[in-house]
RNA sequence: GCGGAAUUGGUGAAGUGGUUAACACGCCGGAUUGUGGCUCCGGUAUGCAUGAGUUCGAUCCUCAUAUUUCGCC
């Protein structure tokens, strides 16, 4: 079965959603933020703290799976779900953002991308017909299309070049996607240009994708800018379909993105910033691995309601085990940052539900920003 | 007691008779956006054991003192 997404409602004075996507393995709400799980993992969680800080859906990457362990390896498991242990929705990455984070312009071809495998040097051909090849077999809930992710800025030239590739990409994608189980998303790139997101998302529309993402954001553009990009494609986008802005997780961008009719949204931030020793908290981004924190014996935030707030894990301790270099340091913090995103995109669907969105977002800037 | 060697920041250390004393770790900050998992970028010795001398100029040469260390009685 494809997934089912669901329109609730629609906030009075923004373009806010709230929505209901079901998958063959759950179903949950929308706005939702997805924990990146690149490796079949949810860096430093287990299935059941993955679970436990509610989220909807994860994310992983057929780039990663398919140099390690291999999509057949998997799939002789019986699966990602199987394989991971992972009873919850899985949507993978192509490997479209690995084009922008290891390829070299010269390595892109109208067949795919030349890349260097990461792990040991070898060459490696990734074209769209593998991607998804390599998706049907990992059978993820969602599969996306490969579509080349272009930095910022990208000349008009270049970018009109890019976004014709990218749709015969993604219609070649579909033409050999055959998971019944598995739903495909197209990807609308176009850069800043108006004319261009537009261009893309009629022509990614005209193929009848069961979602759409929103790429090309989070690569070096202000923020104007990338709220520009996504709204020049949410303007024009079907209602009846899911939306998502890959890579795009920091909390302000979140609320203004959903404010922009985004429903779904990942990032690494939450758990890469945690690896770092930062804590997101209502108050901003703290450090805490500052000096100031080394005798703080309070928790993160006391109006958290993430495991390691509630168990009242201390500033102090939490800041000697990031010193340290002892792993449960990231674990306590990914499991609160992971926590705090999808508790902002609970708030916001509440937000949505009462129709007071505009005033949300004022206090959350209020506070986030120190007043 | 006698003789030798050493003494550079929080640590391990490089270095030169002449502008800002290398590097590493640590420490103090910052960064991080569809993750190439210990990453990246800053800052961090007004001073080279202490005192005196030689010199235009000494962390570097000389002497004394202190401390450490090795060997001998």
């Amino acid at each position: 079965m494809k997934i089912e997404y669901t329109l609730l409602k629609k906030e009075k004075n923004s373009d806010a959603r709230l929505g209901k996507l079901k998958t063959n393995y759950g179903t949950f709400e929308t706005p939702m933020f997805m924990p990146v799980g690149t490796e079949a993992t949810v860096k430093t969680l287990s299935v059941e703290e993955i679970k436990d800080v509610h989220a909807g859906i994860i994310l992983a990457n057929t780039y990663h799976l398919w140099l390690r362990p291999g999509e057949d390896i998997i799939a002789r498991a019986g699966g990602l779900h199987e394989f991971m242990h992972y009873d919850g929705p899985i949507l993978t990455d192509s490997g479209g953002y690995q084009v922008f984070s290891l390829a070299r312009p010269k390595d892109i071809t109208e067949e795919g991308v030349h890349f260097k495998n990461h792990l040991n040097g070898d060459p490696l051909l990734l074209t769209p017909e593998k991607s998804i090849e390599i998706q049907n077999k990992l059978d993820s809930d969602i599969a996306m299309s490969f579509d080349e992710c272009i930095g910022y800025p990208a000349t008009r030239e270049y970018v009109e070049k890019s976004v014709e590739r990218t749709l015969r990409w993604a219609k070649r994608g579909l033409q050999v996607h055959n998971n019944p189980n598995q739903s495909l998303f197209g990807i609308v790139q176009g850069g800043e240009y108006e004319d261009l997101r537009r261009h893309c998302v009629e022509e990614l529309v005209k193929m009848d994708f069961d979602g759409y993402s929103i790429g090309g954001t989070s690569v070096g553009e202000d923020k104007p800018t990338m709220y520009k990009m996504v709204s020049y494609a949410t303007k024009y986008l079907p209602s009846d379909k899911v939306r998502y802005l890959m890579g795009v997780g920091d909390p302000i961008d979140i609320i203004e993105n959903v404010m922009r009719g985004i429903d779904l949204f990942d990032c690494v931030s939450p758990t890469r910033l945690a690896r770092h020793g930062h804590a997101y908290t209502k108050y901003g981004k703290i450090n805490i691995k500052n000096s100031k924190y080394k005798d703080d014996f309070t928790p993160i935030s006391i109006d958290c309601d993430c495991y390691t707030c509630k168990s009242k894990y201390s500033k102090a301790y939490l800041r000697h085990l990031i010193v340290a270099n002892e792993t449960l340091g990231a674990r306590l913090l990914s499991i609160h940052n992971i926590r705090f995103l999808i508790h902002l995109t609970e708030d916001l669907r509440e937000a949505i539900k009462n129709d007071t969105i505009l005033a949300y977002k004022e206090q959350f800037i209020k506070d986030y920003y120190h007043t």
